[in-house]
DNA sequence: GACCGTATGTTAACACTGTTAACAACAGTT
DNA sequence: AACTGTTGTTAACAGTGTTAACATACGGTC
């Protein structure tokens, strides 16, 4: 009952952060607003989370499960190695782009001053890559040069779409036209 | 002499909020300790910029003037329009990649609740674009695909580079393969 | 030259932020 | 029953962006 308790409230701090990081960016996160949407005290937080910061690497860690959970639904759907990649790279631009202002943290891990974690669970390439190198196994391809391309153009999609050069449709249309060609 | 001062301390703020960029990333920008950088009081920045924004829209306007000489040095030095367009896309990469904390700000604006100049502004692709446009009319080449491709790479091995995948020059190297299989 | 408005700087204050220390209530253990 | 550790509270700290009130110097007008 009481360790209920405490999970309550530290997964609501986790909600209620997630939310204010997509109404005000990470430049703007507010601990105090956070933990009063969370309706507990400005020092709560602490009980929970070293830092501000370990309360945003816990939001992101609560995201990229949701990635990965989705990104295993994906692998299992589609059998065919080549299908795999190309639905893989399109999921993950469409999801990357569901995720608002969260981008800015998980695209460029915000910055190298922060702790090298949050890059690490920024990264969403993990379940492409892998799909990739079965792929390039069974069609007896280059991996290096395929890998580079692919991802590119993946996380090129998403900052093209991101700087309002093009529409996340027309991003994603490219995008698989691009993988179709190109695998 | 007094329009002179003035201007300084306004040049001076820039210069120093680019060190602040740079040492603190956005998230950590303090106006204040600019202002303690460039040698004035805490409230000296509001004479020249409506805000703390209007500062870093600034020091972003400035960094751009900056690529945007590099760009019109390259367009100038190479006559070839496929090489044109290659050798502005390798620079691109490096230039953001040099930028250090920058690059969240200049690849994704930041976030979208930030005023959609600083999007604008962060925008690096208008030399690579018109120079890609000539080529494609010379080539006779489809250039909405072509154009995708360019960009999605270029921006894409930034982001690679940024999240660790692999480093600048390998990026570098296997930006340029892929452009001159390419164009 | 005296006067005035404008531009640019200062200091002092405001509300807000992250963080910590001091304290209270409660669980489980011995 | 006494002790210990966990989780919450409130109160305080320094640092932040921003604004208001004031000071000073400049350029143009009578």
């Amino acid at each position: 009952m009481e360790k209920n308790r405490e999970n309550d409230v530290r997964l609501r701090l986790i909600r209620a952060g997630l939310c204010e990081l997509e109404e005000h960016g990470v430049s703007d996160f507010s601990l105090r607003r956070v933990a009063a949407a969370a309706e507990v005290s400005c020092a709560a937080p602490y009980r929970h989370f070293k830092d501000k910061n370990e309360l945003i690497l816990a939001i992101i860690a609560h995201v990229r499960e949701s990635w990965e959970l989705l990104a295993k639904n994906i692998y299992e759907i589609y059998s065919d190695k080549k299908d795999r990649v190309v639905q893989l790279s399109v999921a993950a631009v469409r999801f990357w782009l569901a995720n608002g202002n969260f981008r800015s943290v998980l695209l460029t891990g915000q910055s190298e001053l922060d702790d090298p974690r949050r890059k690490e669970l920024s990264k969403f390439d993990a379940p492409l890559t892998s799909a990739l190198s079965e792929y390039t196994a069974e069609a007896n391809k280059d991996k290096g040069e395929l890998e580079f391309l692919v991802l590119s153009l993946t996380y090129g999609a998403v900052s093209l779409t991101v700087g309002g050069n093009i529409s996340t449709e027309a991003a994603v249309e490219n995008l698989r036209s691009a993988l179709h060609s190109l695998l």
